[in-house]
DNA sequence: CTCGACTCCTGTTAGC
DNA sequence: TGCTAACAGGAGTCGA
């Protein structure tokens, strides 16, 4: 290969770790099971989360291998053949890099690759490896890490389950849905897409919507999971270009306001979403 | 218990 | 053109 076709990505990062890029990570990890770690690079203690240490991670992975990869949320579970499961969570800007190759978006961040953004690995001894790649440091790595705080997973939930997660609560809808303890996987993008498509203001208690909005809501929380998974990420929503200053609905032509909701930019169309 | 405000982190970008 | 401050957001903590 002679020259190196430098592609410049323009604009912010925009695939950011939701459910369906951890999903993708998920499947991607798949490539890993029965496979011997054989050695961990550790560089960055500040990455590893709950007491992970360097030693306790080495106890737990030299010498085995993952069985199983399954996902909660945002939260990606790898199953070690004895002893604890491996959590990772990527933050706003972690990847999966297994065998050299990008997990979900090769165009995040690349083609710069900053080895420094190497936050955690193993070895196999095949002479693969399994790289978590995080720029900005907010993901992490831990050792059985409590899954009991998690609510149901978004893209299986139950019209009962968030009906519940829902009930008696005063605040803003899109801050409830973002509460991983409620729902978990939704994030910010698929929270301002979900929104736009169920025609629901992000505003609205959350212990405010009707039985039909309700069904509403789930018919389109599973539909929108669905299709920005087979678009290749939560980035690929219909509202997403529309997202910034002056943009407006894709729907209606109506200017998109910007509110913080749950501490979150959201943008979202007045005139459908009531 | 619930909920909002604040903090962590650093690459990118808007604005001077 | 170069610099700086604001911004992005998942998750944890804290206080009202």
């Amino acid at each position: 290969m002679g020259t190196e076709v430098f592609v410049r990505v323009v604009g912010y990062p925009r695939s950011v770790p939701e459910l369906p890029e951890v999903e993708s990570y998920r499947r991607l990890a798949e490539s890993a099971l029965l496979r011997t770690v054989t050695s961990i690079s550790t560089p960055d203690p500040w990455f590893l989360k709950g007491g992970a240490d360097s030693r306790a991670l080495g106890r737990s992975l030299l010498g085995h291998r993952f069985v199983s990869a399954r996902r909660i949320g945002k939260l990606l579970l790898l199953e070690i053949d004895s002893g604890p499961t491996l959590g990772i969570r990527f933050g706003m800007t972690g990847t999966l890099v297994v065998d050299g190759g990008a997990g979900v978006d090769r165009l995040l961040y690349a083609p710069r690759h900053d080895p420094a953004w190497d936050r955690f690995a193993v070895g196999f001894d095949d002479g693969g490896s399994l790289v978590v790649r995080d720029p900005r440091r907010l993901g992490g790595v831990s050792l059985d890490p409590d899954v009991s705080e998690l609510g149901p997973d978004a893209a299986s939930i139950t019209g009962s389950e968030l009906a519940g997660a829902l009930r008696g609560s005063t605040a803003p809808l899109k801050a409830r849905l973002l509460d991983q303890s409620r729902v978990a996987g939704i994030g910010n993008l698929i929270a301002d897409e979900l929104l736009w498509r169920a025609g629901l203001s992000p505003l609205r208690p959350a212990g405010s919507i009707t039985p039909n909005e309700l069904r509403r809501l789930q018919r389109h929380l599973g539909r929108t999971i669905r299709d920005l998974t087979a678009r290749g990420g939560s980035h690929r929503g219909d509202l997403m270009d529309e997202r910034r200053s002056g943009g407006r609905c894709p729907r209606d032509g109506t200017e998109l306001t910007r509110s913080t909701v749950g501490g979150r930019t959201s943008w979202w169309c007045p005139g459908h979403q009531v």
